[in-house]
DNA sequence: CTGAAAGCGCTTACAG
DNA sequence: CTGAAAGCGCTTACAG
């Protein structure tokens, strides 16, 4: 038998009310049955039940996180392990634990959310991904249950969301691209449906017309998936009708597929650049200029936002901005 | 409010009693009844709270995963995103919740673990990693609190582990450097406290030795973490004193560092094997032969021993060994 | 400053 | 086959 509350009170001879006020640390325990009481539960090694807590003050502690549905191939994407990094980091501070669950399908992904909300077990949810006309979205808004994003959703008003600010990045890597002597500029982004896809891709045509370039649509491709393949095909596809002498790509996995391409085809003076600046794009030859988005610090601002709000802090914002920075290279 | 069991009942006309031997699905119940209630149940859309049956039945089914302290860099290693996922998959089949929590280091480590199993959160731990004189495995079992463990422990008596057949594995790794013509062949590998790390370094003395060749000291090096940075290293000290032909890593990244190193010092022809076969070293030049060591199942079985452990299945093992397969490249 | 009592939302042994 | 009651281990409004 675990020993509880009450063993401590008999112990500490006072009621379970003060040890569990002590325990609170109620500013109107005096210091002497402080003493006492801490005293006996150091004694017991007592620790308080997590599970009737949470009961007693119907909140638990946890956050939700709902991993994406998807193929195997996103969720393998370096991206998400240092956002559940960043989102352990900040919760664990702040005395919060992590639960996630993984989906196959969108089907599944709700099924997943909606037992969260209702089976009482988190406090709150951290969404990976927020998609154009994003579901779960919706519905954590309908049931107004605690939430935060990571990704700027589409109608962004009174939902809590972290971002990059992607269409900046974007420009920022076809401005350099330009000022490298680049006119004729690639595009391969990510399916449509990511919020983020869009406004990459918003960068990229203004960097263009800012210097007074018309974007082609024969240099822009939209691709399934972020896998090194997808990134493959894309390429070849915008070589068969075109030349560019750069590729932009919004993934390092994209660009690794790219730079495939262009090495059997020998095509050895395209620069490829990706997003996320993945560890291994230093040691590939030539190695890999990217978008470094700082993903360990998108989930860690999730986690804060939402559990600000769970505290109701005061917050300025409903959402966050994390910096990117361009890391150049070869 | 929420809707509890008493306004289901309410509904029903019937007891709270009898709501929760439907929810059960408890035998003795008529099926008018079950009928009665279940539709209720619809209609009030009606969803028991985790939290109170956790409490009445003395179980969460959550289970908690420590992810081990390190630097950054082991845990940006694919291997955990993959086992995590494992992990998730039979425990989601078989109606567990997952909690992970990050540590920076052993102390935190291990008070996340005191935490996890006095707090009475979780019914059972995942450990990622066994290392040398664990710590952890140590506690867990004097307090016999149930437990599955990733790795191989050193004493693995009465603990419930699953694991690669790490010697063999790199036993066939050696074996097929050496099938290719290499005899001169350095081993690099990861910190010694992780008891794979000494498993592999055996499989590869004793390839060499079936051939006939004896294990040279200067050929073996054990780097500090499992960057591409300590593959360098490691490389380069090698290379001090000694010209081998091939060099067999136990982790792809160390694999990476090691390529560099030979592109720089342009020794083209030494081969270079990796572990985890990550996705990535097919698209290296030369593409990298690696060890697939399976890192979902490692995952998906760990949650398997432990979950049925706790629901006191009949195991025949206290262990499960996952295949590896020697993924061969350029 | 502290205690007795009720309550959080379930489960289950006991009785019928 | 079903219900009333006690219990899981906490918290907190109320009373003193």
């Amino acid at each position: 038998m675990n020993v509880t509350i009450k063993d401590v009170a008999k112990l500490a001879k006072v009621s379970p009310s003060t040890v569990s006020r002590v325990i609170a640390n109620n500013p109107r325990i005096s210091d002497e049955t402080k003493q006492v009481v801490n005293d006996a539960m150091k004694k017991l090694k007592y620790r308080p039940n997590a599970i009737a807590r949470s009961l007693a003050n119907r909140k638990t502690n946890i956050l939700g996180i709902i991993i994406p549905n998807s193929d195997e191939n996103l969720f393998k994407n370096p991206f998400f392990i240092n956002v559940l990094r960043g989102i352990s980091i900040y919760s664990q501070k702040s005395g919060y634990h992590i639960m996630y669950t993984y989906s196959k399908n969108e089907e599944e992904e709700m099924n997943y959310l909606k037992e969260y909300i209702y089976s009482n077990l988190v406090d709150g949810i951290i969404l990976l991904t927020a998609v154009e006309n994003d579901p779960l979205i919706q519905y954590l808004k309908e049931e107004d249950f605690p939430f935060s994003v990571i990704g700027r959703p589409e109608i962004s008003e009174g939902v809590l969301w972290v971002d990059n600010d992607n269409f900046k990045a974007m420009y920022d890597v076809v401005n350099y691209l330009i000022s490298k002597g680049n006119s004729e500029i690639g595009f391969i982004g990510g399916p449509q449906k990511f919020v983020f896809s869009t406004d990459r891709l918003e960068g990229y045509k203004m960097a263009l017309g800012a210097r007074g370039y018309q974007f082609k649509n024969e240099l822009i491709v939209h691709t399934e998936g972020f896998d090194m393949n997808n990134g493959y095909l894309a390429c070849e596809k915008i070589f068969e009708s075109s030349r560019p002498t750069a590729i932009a790509t919004t993934d390092d996995l994209l660009a690794f597929g790219v730079r495939k391409y262009l090495d059997e085809k020998e095509l050895i003076d395209v620069k490829v650049t990706g997003f996320n600046n993945i560890p291994v794009n230093e040691f590939q030859k030539p190695s890999i200029t990217s978008v470094d988005i700082n993903s360990e610090c998108l989930g860690y601002s999730a986690a804060k936002l939402l559990i600000s709000k769970l505290n109701d802090k005061k917050m300025i914002n409903n959402h966050l901005i994390v910096e990117t920075k361009l890391v150049e290279r070869d």
